[in-house]
DNA sequence: CCAGTTTGGTGACGAAGTCACTGAACGGGT
DNA sequence: ACCCGTTCAGTGACTTCGTCACCAAACTGG
């Protein structure tokens, strides 16, 4: 199989790993996880270290009122990375990872991510990469939460996740747990958005109709 | 002088580390750092891998309206892990870093730290639980912010903090920047606790008069 | 003892989260 | 083609919380 080969060059890591570490990685078999699985819950100790090749997967907290917010996403080529503390340290974390799509992943047993992470200067960078990206996202994402208003999270949102000329093809619900609102809030929003010409809504999408007039928004604060 | 010599032994992952390591790092020579120094700002990058031996350093974020929260406290014998991510990755934070107590701290210059993650297994295990550890804080902490109501938070940072017999040395902004609210709103929080007599307040400092009643606030929700 | 700083108290207001609904749109199955 | 359960969106009432603009009291250093 081509994939089995190769999954390694998908990474935007993959620069970074020299030969001999590809090698031993590109001997995995990847596994195929369908959509809605729960990768992890909270508490849960890990069985390795997971990378992502292809798929998305949401890691997630939820609150008692049952509202959800996305801590960030593994995209392909990235790696959980609550796993790898469980691996070397002691930890379990609180997040909840669910496969938002069909995944593709390859997981590193333990006893081999301690060998790599031994023998490896460029596995020990590409780890530690990751690592301070997951903290920095969700660093990111506590200032945002505490201190930036409902309307600028939304407008930055749906900026970021736009490609040109395409809808962003998200749900209300799912647009508050990126920002971390209230899928009501976000109906709202969006509502007086629509009414202002800036968006156009649709079930399941938001199609931003003048995408200056939502980044004059995010300037003033 | 003692200090010197022996300060690894201070560290709570110290029985982490191997015996070769600690002879390398008791070598370097610890700084004295005065209270309210900035040891970095948002966007700096680092100058080496920073524990701290004893004292207190504080790391925040800070909003447009001047409200600051605090991302966590780095206590002896912990590190600095923003500076972890600048020396093996390219990454810079967020956070700024105060000395909220004068310092006395050790910096192991990057070339050490390189050379002991390739080393030392236990001093990968130190880093990686001093990062897990970080992760976490942050995580908790929005989690808190997201979904938990100040009630309650500031009930759970009065109990945590609290010694038995002592009162709890905090101005009301300090409790409102641990707990990510604002000063107002502790203000008027602590004085309903006070009208139920479950804690006195003085300039500086809370008091916990009846603790029983503040741990029950915290069950319901 | 005075002046400046830090800390705490308060009212008014707007932004945002929650609760309890309703209705509309979709998607299978028969 | 139609029913039915599910998902998605809209809405009003209410509460909590953060912010602004103050003022007052308590400390601190000359």
């Amino acid at each position: 199989m081509q994939q089995a080969q190769d999954w390694i060059a998908h990474s935007p890591y993959a620069e970074l790993l020299d030969e001999a570490v590809r090698a031993r990685l590109s001997a995995l078999k990847p596994a195929l996880v369908p959509q809605g699985t729960v990768l992890f819950r909270p508490g849960d100790e890990p069985g390795g270290f997971v990378m992502v090749l292809s798929g998305r997967v949401g890691v997630f907290l939820t609150g008692k009122s049952g509202r959800e917010i996305l801590l960030y996403s593994v995209e392909p080529g990235e790696t959980c990375v609550q796993t790898t503390v469980g691996l070397i340290g002691s930890r379990t974390y609180s997040g909840e990872a669910v496969a938002e799509t069909d995944l593709v992943a390859v997981m590193i047993p333990p006893s081999l991510f301690v060998e790599l992470m031994a023998q490896s200067e460029n596995f020990r960078s590409f780890v530690f990469n990751a690592f301070g990206d997951r903290l920095g996202d969700v660093t990111r994402l506590l200032e945002m939460v505490a201190f930036v208003t409902v309307d600028q999270r939304l407008a930055n949102a749906l900026i970021e996740r736009s490609r040109a000329g395409e809808k962003v093809e998200l749900t209300h619900g799912e647009l508050a747990a990126i920002i971390g609102s209230s899928r009501e809030v976000v109906s709202r929003k969006l509502e007086k958005l629509k009414q202002r010409d800036i968006v156009r809504l649709e079930r399941g999408s938001v199609e931003i109709v003048d995408r200056v007039a939502l980044l004059r928004s995010l300037e003033q604060g």
